[in-house]
DNA sequence: CGCCGCGTTGATGATTATCAACAACTGTGG
DNA sequence: CCACAGTTGTTGATAATCATCAACGCGGCG
């Protein structure tokens, strides 16, 4: 199968098109470019009008704002199988935000016309996109509770624990993107986020270079708790 | 005319409304109840099926999350003609937040069964939604930048100079809600922003009970450039 | 009146940012 | 293969910001 064929596999795993009926993925995937990027590649930018709906295949996409003064603010890293952009693609409306490939990307690129189009007759595929945009803000108002609630550390554990998965024992698992990423994403300096790796050690956290050994999930989650209760 | 009759004038003024086809309106207005709050009660809690979308016709209804340890983070408040949980309701999932009013409220009611019908005849109203959905999306984002890259002084000011509409002179502006709502808003404690207030008194900002004075709302502007540069 | 919710102010402490130096690693070109 | 620059990450000293704890004022209301 060529390489293209194979990416279309993939596609249609990923959650926003496996509720797709066969004939509307069809129209879709005509419309489909698949595009790579490497680390530091922009996708669109802030305040350019929306043309493009990407879902990620593989590797991490960066969203942030810049503030007139030129300071850049981290918003949200997306990951495989998110979309981003549907809905100001959909309605036509500009970039609020600037996307950047955190590493070398895998995305595809749906024309918001083709999108539009097909949603019109499709209705399917208009739910396909709210279920995005609902999930988005559930994730979003999960991480402003986290900014507004927890202390540095807590942010930390709850990333940490977010990459372990389900299995509770001792397993070592990859950052996915820079500390410093990590950093700005839990709204942190990257000194900071240091320091608290290095805290974190005593509840047995390792981190070295991109892999963090973690002797017991657990019994992170227990520590989680622990440091709410205090507060 | 009657209240009922009043009340849905105020909705068809209202952005979700104003976009509907007639009768796509009177689709939906037929099923719509108007209700009022007073201040505390709750209209739906975290972990509840929703069934009903809300759109604010007066007053303010804040948006919390509960941990498991009971502590308690306000997410987002939302004022007249915006609308609450209509992706979640649409979609028939649970609510991911709880709503209290923050003082007299009244919204109207839309079942979500009604909804999703209609949106299923009438395209313009799914439009409507994502619409809706798309803007949350952009004003949680911006409530994200906000905490990661502000100061308490400069969440204030921004704070302050929303109320403010356009005109450039002195003006007196009502608070909307309490001073500890609004310091939860801003992801503060209750006597920071009180601190945070009588700072601002140098910049010409006089807060008196519920009303606040400004002396110079073009100047607060320049002010809080002045402090992004700083940073 | 006395209580309760709301808000202010003061003293103190914890958390996080800032500034600075340096170590480790990556890719590049000679 | 090595020197080099550039990026990434660490650590230390210090400072700023914000939270916490506590006391109290003010206003409304049973």
């Amino acid at each position: 199968m060529s390489t293209a064929g194979r990416s279309l596999e993939a596609l249609k795993m990923l959650p926003f098109f496996a509720t797709l009926r066969a004939d509307t993925f069809e129209r879709l995937a005509s419309a489909v470019r698949i595009e790579r990027f490497r680390k530091g590649d922009t996708l669109f930018r802030q305040g350019e009008k929306a043309a493009s709906i990407f879902v990620v295949i593989e590797g991490f996409l960066k969203l942030s704002r810049v503030s007139p003064q030129g300071e850049e603010t981290l918003i949200r890293i997306f990951g495989r199988g998110e979309t981003v952009a549907e809905s100001v693609a959909v309605l036509g409306d500009d970039h609020t935000t600037t996307a950047e490939a955190t590493g070398p990307v895998t995305v595809a690129r749906l024309p918001a016309s083709v999108v539009a189009q097909v949603a019109r007759e499709a209705p399917e595929l208009s739910l396909a996109i709210l279920t995005e945009a609902s999930a988005k803000i559930w994730a979003l108002m999960d991480e402003i509770e986290t900014l507004k609630a927890q202390t540095a550390d807590q942010r930390v554990l709850r990333f940490l624990i977010s990459l372990c998965g389900s299995s509770p024992g001792p397993l070592t698992a990859r950052l996915p993107y820079t500390k410093g990423d990590i950093a700005a994403y839990l709204g942190l300096k990257q000194e900071t986020l240091s320091r608290s790796f290095a805290r974190l050690k005593g509840v047995g956290v390792d981190i070295d270079g991109r892999d963090a050994h973690i002797t017991d999930v657990a019994g992170l989650k227990a520590e989680v708790e622990r440091l709410n209760r205090i507060v």
